[in-house]
RNA sequence: GCGCGCGUGGUGGAAUGGCAGACACGCCAGACUUAGGAUCUGGUUCCGCAAGGAUUGGAGGUUCAAGUCCUCUCGCGCGCACCA
């Protein structure tokens, strides 16, 4: 293909106006308070110069891409899909009037530069900032409006000080039960204190007076111990001693939403579970709020669903169960305490704390055996085996408190330590793992559920029906019996009403060298004490990791921070922690650090905020995001918490960071399947452009499909419309100038001005001022409308055919009025910025007008009256077949309709020797004529 | 297994319940041409010379009218997966 003759210099015209844009910070969004130069066009347009407030300012439309991962690799033609989308939104929304903010930046730390630096022990930055210059190459390239003087990127000192500021705030902060939101940890630390000052602050908050009342019962020589175990169950960033996944391969511990089926998200190495000590974050405190207000935002239904079952409420009870001979209670979890009579056994995790309780000495050795057998096994193979079920008799009993009966207490791992209370009651009649289990062990199985359907099976019935076998609660529909049995439950203080949730709390911390380092150290306790932490203070911020010479976790198992002994003690009586935190810190509020990039008060300026973030309308924060599904849960996930903290401590003014967002689909090799460096079907943008150009490749990438769609890529695709940008091209210049521009090029020196040589192309004399003809005017607004409502809708593919439809009609034209033509360009300037302005300079400057800025000359409206036709065209049906079409005059009256339709010629054959018995008109749309 | 989404020409895809297949790729024919892998013109769902008939994964249903709405079914994709 690049043998073969250019469609139209696209190799002069891109960088041509690249550099433009460049030079006039075309697309810098202006801030509140900020000076707007008057030359800028975006000043010239709005009218504005000088410092300019936020109520001078036009409505804001902040409109974001996910942020790459700058890996060497560089781009492939997935990434431009989406960033071409929301670019021709930028672009569209400015010349609509908006203030847009469209932003580009880096999720600079992670794992790939790490690991370089292992192997070759060069410095992760000077591996991430040489990807960094590639990638802005790239993405430039394309001519992509950002406003480039709010780049940032997660691993710039500046930074990720704020992503440590946040995370101090998080650490000193808690959430309040009766509140419901975070609050500073003072409250809490003055509620537990012998003279509280801040006491007017929180006298109505019950909680906290209650707790202020505990403290004021115990004893002075535990409250120390009291207050710090109470600090610590609250605040939203605490260090936990739980079982973690651990992945040796890659010498770290994972979050829960990085594993994924034992096996790490990153690499697919196995995971498995190992107690450590780690920094979590309390998400769980916010599992309803991030489920109820995704009621408030605009996503699709597949990835709030996806959200949801992340969050996976779930109501029920717990029940307590007494253990026989014994004076400990097992609590269990269940949503369907309805079926409790139905109770045949208990399960308890393997790990649950009372199974060393209630063991009998027989059964002792089989449950250490059990017990050692399922800690050994990796998350793999608890998965691989789920199949079939195990587990052992403790010898131990439970007492059933509706009935009274004697039941077997079981330990299998099939129960979750980690989930409700890690014990169950095990109803094998209606759920399908005990009927499972029990099938195996020879239990027995007790209907207390009858299907409505009568002929049903009970045997494993999981849903709804009525009661039976069940006392008190016979004859009750399910619904009714779960109220009945859990009101019985609570009089009876042997349980009572719960909601339980499968998200948890957050790892947090990584044993890393590439990510923020925690701003915490570790203090000697008194003697006999353990360690205990402490936060620095905001002012040594930032906390920058130390200089090393090898990457590599220690030979003890330490992270790489721990190597920097220097580092580690360099505050005398503590010592840093040396974890890290994850790649998901730093883009968990990137998003606001764009509307205030250089603020180096505060991590976001409240007119910033205010401004670019509160609602606008309906619409809260920013107004669309997108990006790929595989966030659905992660980084959306821990975005919106992150979110929500800020909101609830008072830093932010909106409580959800993105109020639409739209995934875009993924893009397949040519083969179908997946891009893949091992398939050999990956598709470079560099190569793309040098053969096509960016228009043509922006235009492409819009072209394939529906933006949400998957599909694959396709050569050839791309060259269709890349003859479409050349039609445009030769539709608004002169040929003989072309072929002189062509013979010049090929003899030019180096020296030769790319702009000199570009302006022996002149413009076709066919493009004049006369008046447009009615065609070409309907030609024009046909395309205005459909452009504009396809560009509110998204529908990007649906556009470019439009654009083409008006194209093809064009080249028939023998006079091309620049009223017409003119307006086209704005049409196709979001979709090819580089062409539109080249043949708009043209245009200005053959009819010696001044040259407006294309980037903001407001989008052209569409004339309705302009398109109603005269005559309308109107199909002819006879018994819902189409037969014929009738033309009549647009304010036809029916029986006019009728008359016609009834003589229409084709649809005579069809009514010979019939009756109509009756006729349907839908005005302007069709007639349908019921014979027999 | 559960949840969500999708099935339309050789291909990517268009169609507020109202002429299925816009637009583009590919293919076929023609024009210009020393040449065409440039450009332009015409054709292109299938069967049929035609009139006409069939046709949106399959089977039913609602409706004057269904790709579109409902039920069942098959196939594909995505997500979750012992969460009690």
């Amino acid at each position: 293909m690049s043998s073969s003759r250019r469609q139209y210099p696209f190799h002069l015209i891109e960088p041509k106006w690249q550099k433009t844009w460049d030079e006039q910070q075309a697309f810098r969004a202006f801030n509140p308070g900020e000076e707007v130069p008057a030359s800028h066009p975006f000043g010239v347009r709005h009218g504005l110069s000088g410092k300019v407030a936020a109520t001078q300012l036009p409505p804001k439309y902040y409109i974001l891409d996910m942020f790459p991962y700058p890996s060497g690799a560089g781009l492939h033609v997935g990434h431009p899909e989406g960033y071409t989308a929301t670019d021709i939104l930028a672009r569209y929304r400015r010349t609509c009037g908006f203030n847009v903010l469209h932003p580009m930046g880096w999720d600079s730390f992670g794992l790939p530069a790490e690991q370089y630096a292992v192997k070759t022990g060069q410095h992760p930055r000077v591996t991430t900032e040489a990807n960094i210059a590639n990638f802005t190459r790239q993405i430039k390239s394309l001519g992509f409006s950002y406003d480039w003087s709010r780049e940032l990127a997660t691993t710039d000192v500046e930074y990720f000080k704020w992503t440590q500021w946040i995370f101090l705030k998080l650490y000193n902060s808690y959430f309040d039960p009766e509140w419901k939101k975070a609050a500073p940890i003072e409250f809490l630390q003055d509620a537990l204190s012998d003279n509280p000052n801040l006491k007017n602050m929180w006298e109505s908050n019950s909680y906290l007076v209650n707790t202020n009342k505990l403290w004021n019962e115990a004893k002075p020589e535990v409250r120390d111990e009291f207050r710090s175990i109470v600090i610590e169950r609250a605040r939203l960033a605490y260090v936990s001693e739980a079982p973690v996944n651990w992945c040796p391969e890659l010498g770290t511990v994972l979050a829960n939403e990085e594993v994924i089926d034992g096996k790490s998200e990153v690499g697919g190495f196995p995971v498995i579970r190992k107690p450590m000590r780690q920094w979590m974050l309390r998400i769980t405190a916010y599992a309803e709020k991030l489920l109820a207000d995704l009621d408030t935002i605009d996503w699709s239904d597949s990835l709030k669903e996806m959200q949801r079952n992340w969050i996976g409420r779930s109501e029920g009870a717990e029940v307590d169960f007494k253990v026989a001979d014994s004076n400990e209670m097992i609590r269990v979890f269940t949503t369907r305490p309805d079926t409790l009579f139905g109770a045949t056994y208990m399960v308890l995790a393997p790990e649950h704390r009372l199974v060393d309780e209630i063991v009998t000495e027989e059964q002792s050795i089989a449950v250490e055996n059990y017990r050692e057998h399922t800690a050994r096994k990796s998350d793999i193979e608890r998965t691989e085996l789920a199949k079939e079920k195990s587990g052992v008799f403790t010898g131990a009993y439970a007492i059933n408190p509706v009935n009274g009966e004697q039941i077997p207490i079981w330990i299998a791992d099939y129960v979750l330590a980690s989930y409700g209370t890690g014990a169950i009651m095990a109803v094998p009649a209606h759920d399908t793992r005990d009927f499972e289990f029990a099938q195996k062990f020879n239990l027995p199985v007790i209907q207390v559920v009858q299907p409505s359907e009568a002929k049903a099976e009970w045997q494993g019935f999981t849903d709804d029906g009525t009661a039976v076998n069940s006392g008190f609660l016979n004859g009750l529909p399910t619904t009714e019996s779960k109220c009945k049995i859990t009101a019985w439950l609570e009089e009876k203080g042997l349980g009572k009403k719960t909601i339980n949730y499968k998200l948890r709390d957050w790892l947090f911390s990584r044993q890393r060298y590439w990510g923020e380092p925690f701003p915490i150290v570790w203090k000697k306790g008194p003697s006999g004490q353990p360690p205990y932490h402490e936060a620095l203070p905001e002012s040594s911020l930032p906390l920058l990791p130390p200089t090393l010479e090898d990457y590599k976790p220690t030979a003890g198992g330490e992270p790489p921070l721990a190597r920097a002994k220097d580092w580690m003690n360099e505050i005398p009586g503590a010592t840093r922690e040396t974890n890290t935190m994850p790649q998901w810190a730093g883009s968990c509020w990137y998003y606001l650090r764009y509307t205030d990039v250089k603020n180096a008060q505060s991590f976001v300026g409240k007119d910033a905020d205010n401004y670019w973030m509160a609602s606008n309308g309906k619409a809260a924060g920013v107004d669309l995001y997108v990006g790929g599904t595989e966030h659905a849960v992660l980084h959306l996930l821990y975005a919106r918490f992150w979110h929500k903290v800020l909101f609830d401590l008072g830093y932010v003014a909106t409580p959800e960071p993105f109020y639409k967002l739209v995934n875009q689909g993924l893009i397949l090799g040519e083969d179908g399947q997946k891009m893949s460096k091992s398939r050999g079907n990956v598709v470079n943008p560099d190569d793309v452009l040098v053969d096509y150009g960016a228009d043509a490749f922006r235009l492409y990438e819009m072209f394939m499909g529906p933006l949400q769609d998957t599909k694959p890529w396709n050569t050839k695709g791309v060259e269709g419309v890349y003859r479409f940008l050349g039609r445009t091209w030769r539709l608004f210049v002169d040929e003989k100038s072309e072929t002189a521009f062509e013979q010049a090029e090929a003899l030019a020196t180096e020296a030769q001005s790319h702009r000199e040589l570009l302006d022996l192309i002149l413009l076709d004399g066919g493009i004049t001022d006369i008046a447009a003809t009615l065609a070409q005017l309907k030609a024009l607004h046909a395309c205005i409308k459909k452009v504009t409502e396809d560009l509110d809708g998204m529908r990007f593919n649906t556009a470019i055919s439009a654009m083409m439809v008006f194209i093809n009609e064009a080249m028939t034209w023998q006079n091309k009025p620049v009223t017409v033509m003119k307006p086209f360009l704005q049409l196709l300037a979001p979709f090819a910025p580089h062409i539109a302005e080249e043949l708009w300079a043209r245009l200005h400057g053959t009819f010696g007008q001044a040259t407006t800025s294309l980037a903001y000359a407001p989008w052209p409206k569409f004339d309705a009256a302009l398109l109603v036709e005269s005559e309308i065209e109107i199909p002819v049906q006879v018994n819902g077949k189409f037969r014929d079409v009738i033309k009549v005059a647009v304010e036809a009256d029916n029986a006019t309709i009728e008359a016609a339709a009834k003589a229409a010629e084709k649809a005579q054959p069809f009514l010979v020797g019939k009756t109509i018995k009756k006729v349907i008109i839908v005005p302007k749309k069709m007639v349908n004529l019921i014979a027999g």
